[in-house]
DNA sequence: CAATCAACCTGGGTGC
DNA sequence: TGCACCCAGGTTGATT
């Protein structure tokens, strides 16, 4: 599921309508889901500021505290009126001043739900890399992250010590429009491709984000609604489909356990390593 | 330290 | 219909 672009448009929603309410009630479904040990300290907290940081989300509560939540591969997040139907896969729910509920649903359960305070909070916030749409975010910087890794470039796009919030979708289309093989060695790129794939990190996070995301089968909207970003994917499973720059059939590989798709013509091979 | 890989889970789709 | 098998947007922790 959701990468930065997803998780980006269930936090908007999150700030137009949880922000100013009173958490009323916390409704653990699934233990092992919730990490929440003292849902009680929850209860009558207001819900001050909605973070995201690479593809999580925070919701920052009275005095410092933060309930963290992460959808991984299948999770969903929906703002429902009270009176909604049952939603499936229901794991943990948030009842909220105002007759809304805040539910989390995820049929696989690799969802995660805990609570921070203070100090954890700005931990986390540091241990992730750079925000690839902050202004500070330069082809510099880029190229200062990938700097002597000699893993496949697709492998440190992945990694969000390196980068926050690429995931496998968003790191194959970046990689096409700045025509670069996914298994050239990270640190091998020239000033003009670390350009081209901060460009094209930046537009293909951009574009997502106002396509309210990507929908394949479980990502929803916080108001349960699929983002319609999958009509412009270029290369994202479109194996045997042609490149819409060069015609070529794109191509399909494994790169670190995960599915990756390019052209070969348009991204070849020079320096990539095993083809 | 860097890189690789299995494990975590379940549902949906496909092919026999 | 049933069943075996494959695939999936992510992360972490053990191992090399």
């Amino acid at each position: 599921m959701p990468e930065l672009p997803e998780v980006e448009t269930v936090a908007r929603y999150l700030r137009e309508t949880v922000v100013g309410e009173t958490i009323s009630a916390v409704v653990v479904l699934d233990p092992r889901f919730a990490d929440l040990e003292e849902t009680h300290e929850l209860v009558g907290r207001r819900v001050l500021r909605v973070g995201r940081r690479g593809k999580h989300l925070s919701l920052e509560l009275d005095d410092d505290w933060v309930l963290q939540l992460h959808m991984m591969m299948a999770g969903q997040i929906l703002v429902r009126p009270r009176e909604h139907s049952e939603d499936r896969f229901l794991r943990l729910q948030f009842n909220l001043s105002g007759d809304i509920e805040v539910r989390f649903c995820d049929s696989r359960r690799f969802g995660r739900a805990y609570q921070l305070d203070a100090p954890a909070y700005r931990e986390f916030l540091k241990s992730l890399g750079p925000e690839p749409l902050a202004d500070s975010f330069t082809a510099r910087l880029l190229l200062k992250a990938l700097a002597g890794r000699r893993v496949a470039l697709k492998s440190a796009l992945l990694n969000q010590q390196l980068l926050a919030g690429v995931g496998n979708i968003y790191a194959d289309e970046a990689s096409w429009r700045a025509r670069l093989h996914p298994l050239t060695p990270a640190g091998s790129l020239s000033d003009a491709e670390a350009g081209r794939l901060h460009r094209g990190i930046r537009r293909v996070l951009r574009d997502g984000i106002a396509s309210c995301g990507t929908t394949f089968s479980q990502y929803r909207s916080a108001e349960g609604e699929p983002g319609e970003y999958q009509s412009q994917l270029r290369v994202f499973q479109r194996t045997g489909e042609k490149c819409f720059r060069c015609r070529e059939e794109i191509e399909r590989i494994v790169v670190g356990g995960r599915s990756t798709h390019f052209c070969p013509k348009c991204q070849p091979a020079s320096r990539a390593a095993g083809s």
